[in-house]
DNA sequence: GCCAACGTTGGC
DNA sequence: GCCAACGTTGGC
């Protein structure tokens, strides 16, 4: 199994937004860039877990963890003319943007703002914390997981 | 709101 | 294929 992270604008889309919908799923949809298209398509498996992560908030911060329950989807609002996301470059016999289904796992007990992860040790390396780094999928080390996870306030694993 | 970093586009 | 211009992301 693998780890993740996930950014999300709230914006866009929340922690919230995701907790009101009904199932607590949703199809991780928007990601326009080949980077992060490619973790989505090539790197994830259905079981795996990721953080889900609040940009463009003070601070910004983890909310919480989901888990990957479906690979290889497309992306439907590439096909929609009145969507922002809509690519007349692709079509649905050949989509161009790639992605998963998440559903919610476990809210943190304590989400963990940006200037604690930067703070925390062995977080040194973590792709978040790379100076410019924009990508919005991400992957995270199983060593990085747990450091967050009990930032967080999750007990042991 | 600012702006650094980054990705993409398009002229040549 | 280079690279300047442009648009976007995202922390602050």
């Amino acid at each position: 199994m693998k780890y993740w992270l996930l950014k999300s604008d709230p914006e866009s889309f929340s922690w919230r937004d995701l907790e009101k919908v009904p199932g607590k799923k949703t199809i991780w949809d928007g990601v326009r860039n080949y980077q992060a298209r490619n973790l989505l398509r090539d790197g994830m498996s259905v079981g795996d877990l990721a953080f889900f992560y609040h940009s463009q908030e003070e601070p910004p911060r983890v909310m919480g963890i989901v888990r990957v329950t479906k690979t290889g989807l497309a992306d439907p609002t590439q096909f929609d003319p009145k969507s922002k996301y809509y690519d007349d470059g692709s079509s649905p016999g050949d989509p161009r943007w790639i992605t998963v289904e998440i559903a919610l796992e476990r809210a943190l007990p304590e989400p963990v703002p940006l200037p604690v992860l930067r703070g925390a040790p062995g977080l040194e390396e973590m792709v978040l914390l790379r100076r410019g780094s924009r990508l919005s999928v991400q992957p995270v080390t199983e060593k990085e997981w747990k450091i967050v996870s009990k930032l967080g306030g999750m007990k042991g694993r």
